[in-house]
DNA sequence: CTATAATTTCAGTAATCTCTGAAAATTAAG
DNA sequence: CTTAATTTTCAGAGATTACTGAAATTATAG
């Protein structure tokens, strides 16, 4: 492997976590590899760079351009394609929670509501459908919700993210008070807004 | 495999999505399993209802324990170790992103904060140390934060993402105005307060 | 303590996934 | 059109991971 150091231990940590999810070790590889790359690569860079056959390469760059975290040019003079990740984290965080929503989340939800079309006839099937049901309601539940906050351009979504914390407090605070079910607390926690508001 | 259409179905769907993750075929339908059921299993029942050997089952339950997924349990009268798994989703949900932070998001902190100690010594690792930088950063906000929401109560957490939508839409608002830099439209920002607050 | 039930470990086999090199296909230059 | 450069495909070798059955270990009832 043809790297500096710093760039190596990126690339190898890359490779292990990738086999860790469902993505292979040189996809991951590669992908770090690009990250780290201020200029685009050629596939017989990368293969040298990495130590994998040619052909390897080519086939991890077909997995990234499929969950489009690589973008294919051309450089004048040159007919071999050049790759390069997109330098946006932001956009690449979208990029990959909506491959991931798509490939898993949605095929997933998907099962759980032809599962809950099923009149059950018996009462173990009867239990599984209202546990289904349960998993149905959170995954949408936090699947919209995340599909909302993706939305987002970064100044917002950094925004979002710092308020968080506050919100939440605020959240928690609201709902002792609602416990005792008296509306005239309401006033005062509007006092209570974060700066933000 | 001895069961229900309706929960082999989900059974089999879970198989398949936890080989696409890092988590193998036998465990995800193990869990899912335990997840349909009404009443805990021990590992002679899931082994004949999955047609798995015995060892498997007992090494897919190690798994499925080292995740704090499973609970075990004995019943008066049997020697025989009984599972089950939590039946509150949510508590699930955190369970698991927990467990993902720890195994996956902070290996990765730590190897890019060790990244970034280092001093480049040359324009690719100045540049890749830069690009480290970005990505630790970003994850550590989106590490944060889901840390904050997950601390929260199921009752908040509904809430929470219901309010998503409404405080990013408020928050876009805000920022076209504050690109104008002015003051003044603070006020009337309070008095457009989701009806929540 | 002994006997038996239950669980775990582990070495070996089976199955799956990864990776390569050769050949085919594609692309573009001349 | 021909040729050379580049990329892709794919069958099979290699490596890894999953799974089993037998043996070892642990736990508990008597």
């Amino acid at each position: 492997m043809n790297l500096t150091p710093l760039a190596q231990s990126f690339v190898l940590h890359f490779g292990e976590m990738g086999s860790r999810w469902g993505i292979n070790r040189t996809v991951g590889q590669i992908y770090a590899l690009l990250f780290v790359s201020e200029k685009p690569l050629n596939a017989d860079e990368i293969a040298d760079a990495l130590a994998f056959s040619r052909s390897n390469v080519s086939m991890g760059l077909k997995e990234l351009d499929s969950w489009r975290l690589v973008r294919l040019q051309h450089l004048p003079g040159d007919r071999r394609e050049y790759f390069s990740a997109p330098e946006d984290v932001w956009a690449i965080f979208r990029t990959l929670a909506d491959e991931r929503r798509k490939r898993e989340i949605d095929p997933t939800l998907s099962m759980l509501r032809d599962a809950l079309l099923v009149t059950p006839t018996n009462a173990p099937d009867a239990f599984a459908q209202k546990r289904m049901g349960d998993m149905h309601e959170l995954v949408e539940l936090v699947t919209d919700w995340m599909a909302d906050v993706q939305r987002l351009d970064e100044q917002t979504l950094r925004q979002l993210m710092k308020l968080g914390a506050k919100a939440q407090k605020f959240l928690e605070f609201k709902e002792k008070l609602g416990l005792g079910g008296r509306k005239a607390a309401e006033p005062l926690l509007g006092s209570q807004l974060p700066a933000e508001f």
